[in-house]
DNA sequence: CGTGGATTTGATACGGGTCAATGAGGGTGG
DNA sequence: CCACCCTCATTGACCCGTATCAAATCCACG
């Protein structure tokens, strides 16, 4: 989209906000100004982003790394609710109303998080109204999300959940190789198995059974291989 | 909000435009104009408003009644995905995206809409800026409402959703009365069991389960009597 | 090469889905 | 005004899926 990738190799380095959906329609100098008021933060694996019920005066943009949205019940279950990767970002619900985050974000890799206070975005919005219908858009994008995720949860099998999943996470941490698609899982057994409502044991068997169908073949904890694509998709997209 | 509502018996009746979130921050004169744009239209109860996968073009208010907004299997099955009240609005995510509908919506008891189209909201949008962050903050409710179900589904026990959404419905369709707060049930016990992610049997059951326990009574199908909210609350907050 | 956490596998129990039958309203027509 | 019927709700019996508990194994890392 911006032809200084090439030549500038430090152009994405400092411009955290580059590629971000809802700047799409700054101008490059624009975007310069807004880097510049960016503070930059790292997490390590497993650090927490926000904890549930803190307050958060940031619009933070994931700029490496990934990490999971989740809230977490008194008896310590989790549910997972989004999985955000490079170019996402989070923070926006607070931005207008000034509540208080309800759910946590936790580091699943090293993150690398640039963050904008909550008052120099505002700014930034009131200065360039198209932002606005950028984050309406990014936001219905969640909706759209979250309501396939209560309808997979609600009625769909578990196997159609888990399916649908792999899918997900191939789309956004897949590369095509020898072999098929293999998935570079930024989520554990566990992880997977509280994004899709389930227990870890029952996510073993599940890929156990999807492996003996020849569907996918799983390289060490953190790397599946989907060798039966098609496969995968009438799981995820025929309702049983 | 505004003091026309006590000299004015035609006020609310006229300007569907009132009293909606998204226009608070308009003046009469503006919400008089916007309403001679709008279309009304009636639906039956069991009418269907939009379905699942159709083109709508339209931002739609609901001026009466209730209708729910819905995602159906192939093989029939139902996940509610909100129950929409008066006052309540949808179709703002296909304003911009132009995207069709995800979900379908059916009137649950006798709808009044009002319509404005696609392209006069527009409009309006442009020459109101606030308009949008009405909006930004409207769907950040909806996502704190969907981020709930899910997080309910995925890991809350049934009687835990059931209890919250008895608890939600009550705030919506409840009135205070003799022997404790009386719920004007929209959804049937099927629709509640669509709701909550189950079967309606099982509601039955719990339902009858509840009321063994003197936290609710129930007067015919479509009135609910909350007896002992606490307990209700506590059902509904202490995860099991 | 050992240690601890994650994963897999196995055995068991239980919640809740499904099927089937019965019961309660509420509207319709005689 | 009553009887009938159709729909919705309730109740019961049964069974499957999956959570849970327990143990073995694998793997990554020091």
């Amino acid at each position: 989209m911006m032809e200084c990738n090439l030549n500038c190799k430090n152009c994405l380095k400092k411009l955290c906000t580059h590629s971000i959906p809802i700047f799409a329609s700054l101008e490059y100098a624009q975007l310069e100004k807004i880097a510049n008021l960016t503070v930059h933060r790292t997490y390590e694996k497993g650090g927490s982003i926000t904890a549930e019920g803190e307050g958060f005066d940031f619009v933070a943009i994931l700029h490496g790394g990934s990490a999971k949205a989740h809230k977490t019940t008194p008896d310590g279950r989790e549910q997972i609710l989004y999985v955000f990767s490079a170019g996402d970002f989070f923070g926006e619900r607070n931005l207008i109303s000034g509540k208080k985050a309800d759910y946590g974000i936790t580091a699943l890799e090293p993150v690398e998080l640039c963050m904008l206070y909550k008052d120099d975005f505002k700014k930034i919005m009131v200065q360039n109204p198209d932002i606005s219908i950028r984050i309406i858009e990014e936001l219905g994008e969640r909706l759209s999300h979250l309501e396939n995720a209560v309808q997979n949860i609600g009625v769909r099998s578990l196997e159609s959940r888990l399916a649908a999943a792999l899918l997900e996470l191939a789309a956004k941490y897949g590369r095509d190789g020898a072999g098929g698609l293999t998935i570079n899982m930024p989520l554990s057994r566990e992880g997977l198995a509280n994004y899709i409502g389930t227990a870890r044991e029952t996510v073993s068997r599940k890929l156990g059974a999807l492996e003996d169908d020849g569907i996918i073949h799983s390289e060490g904890a953190r790397s599946i291989v989907v060798a039966d694509r098609k496969a995968l998709e009438q799981l995820a997209g025929i309702y049983s």
